[in-house]
DNA sequence: AGCCTTGTTGACTGTTCTAGTCAACAAGGG
DNA sequence: CCCTTGTTGACTAGAACAGTCAACAAGGCT
């Protein structure tokens, strides 16, 4: 029941955007120095982002990579489904046909109130509310 | 975010025993046919369930396995947590230590979240209920 | 034009974890 | 004494994941 380092990395990589929306695009570089993300690995991590709209890069001299959807827009199960693929902690919760026993079986019926649960977390969280809390955080430590 | 195979197996293995208790041993071979697991598998499952004195293994004719604590004092988190180790869903959530930022780290609280809502789920559910969700399925089929 | 910077993409590797198997052993019944 | 059944440990195959390397594309600067 691990989440991968993909979502992990990804969503910290995101508050680092968020947390600079409307200004100059940032480094993949500096994103991965202020959050601990192998560059390379980082890179991996942004190309599925750029494609799903959630981000765009720009190349050459100042460059680096911005959000493009405005931060309240961005709601963290979004993202860690595209980083990590379905939340569902068993298989047949999304594809029922996969298990030919799951009308009989009542673990399924568990499996899917996880799953609901999980969701409804991350389904309220957006980037904006990261952003948000790590300001009142900040603030906290002055 | 997937759930190992051991604890699916494992969970519908209980539900199995729960279905007969307080009646004969059930064999580990009766179980890995019902529930379609590989037997070799299976004996390893139990192993752990054993020693946590959920389930108690008779051997020689006549023998199998049995529930030792009645069904309703079974809660499915336990079993998860005894099959498949801590329920977070990253490392920091049960060990703040492992992670040097986490004080400063926002996501962290969210992941943690994540983990509460699961626990909820999974606390609330005992082999009880399975037994008696799955009966209810039964007679809705006659 | 040519060079430098930065993002983009794909191929590749090492490691870890998991599912699953094989085989030896322990204990109880007939 | 043999048969049944659970218990335990060593082992293997395969997948998934984290991470690296290297070639390429595109834009800015002089």
């Amino acid at each position: 029941m691990k989440l991968s380092t993909r979502a992990r990395y990804g969503t910290k990589a995101l508050l680092e955007l968020a947390l600079h929306w409307g200004e100059e695009p940032v480094l993949l570089k500096d994103i991965s120095q202020r959050q601990q993300i192998p560059l390379p690995y980082l890179e991996h991590l942004i190309g599925p982002l750029v494609q799903a709209g959630i981000v765009k890069g720009t190349r050459g001299t100042r460059g680096g990579v911005s959000l493009l959807k405005s931060p309240e827009k961005v709601i963290l199960s979004e993202v860690i489904q595209l980083l990590e693929g379905s939340i569902a902690p068993v298989e047949c919760v999304d594809n029922p046909e996969s298990c030919p026993r799951s009308n009989l079986c009542v673990t399924h019926e568990v499996w899917d109130e996880v799953k609901e649960a999980i969701s409804k977390v991350l389904e309220s969280v957006t980037l904006q509310d990261l952003v948000e809390r790590q300001r009142k955080k900040d603030n906290k430590m002055c």
